[in-house]
DNA sequence: AATATTTTTTCTATTTTTTAGAAAAAATAA
DNA sequence: TTATTTTTTCTAAAAAATAGAAAAAATATT
């Protein structure tokens, strides 16, 4: 099997996570409200353009709302085969990290 | 603050596993029977290099052994700085999968 | 002694991903 | 009208991942 980098997993998850709301401004901000990441305009925006060419996520063009301002919101949402990457993703975590022995750090 | 890749959080996890045996062949080997990931030869020492460049492993060469024949082997170990982005990675693969809601998937 | 075989690293080119932010688009407010 | 706000699009540059041939260093075989 392969894996999806970190940045990939990330924005899956916040996707996942923010359910109907999911969009460009709103997955950055998550990102770095919950896990304290600040990522670029095109940190964002880049990588959601290819979850939805791989087929991870969907795209929805928003309608406009009262708020002020903007273009259209794409809103995204997760497909099957998004989510079978993130438990794909979230095993290796796991078996990455268990059994792991004590160990004395070198340096520092 | 910054994260790890995720290549370099599972090589950084397989020096800490292999102990004192930790070196190109044996981490590739690691990864491969642990996690089913299957990395080219250049695909664990590119990244090796690196993260001794940056200061999350520290490098020594081995002594020839009995065995058959190899150059000498480069032994890794994990430095405080390196646990550190460990954890750092952990911490944001935690914070990141907790409180999911239950969604339902789009398209497959 | 010479050659073959094995184990391991080094090297490097290519592709993919990340990073960064200016510019454009689309809406309301002044 | 013009300014301001919110959001996306675009694209260039840097960094990381991928791939595997070649080199190095040892023992085994003839």
């Amino acid at each position: 099997m392969d894996i999806i980098s970190r940045t990939e997993e990330l924005i899956l998850l916040a996707v996942w996570k923010l359910q109907g709301n999911a969009y460009g401004i709103t997955i950055r901000q998550h990102l770095a409200d919950t896990a304290g990441l600040d990522y670029s305009i095109g940190g964002i925006y880049v990588p959601l353009d290819r979850l939805v060419r791989k087929g991870y996520l969907i795209a929805q063009q928003g309608e406009p709302t009262p708020e002020r301002g903007g273009m259209a919101k794409r809103f995204y949402r997760l497909t099957k085969a998004g989510m079978a990457a993130l438990n794909e993703a979230r095993r290796v975590h796991e078996v990455m990290w268990s059994g792991l022995p004590d160990i004395s750090l070198r340096e520092g």
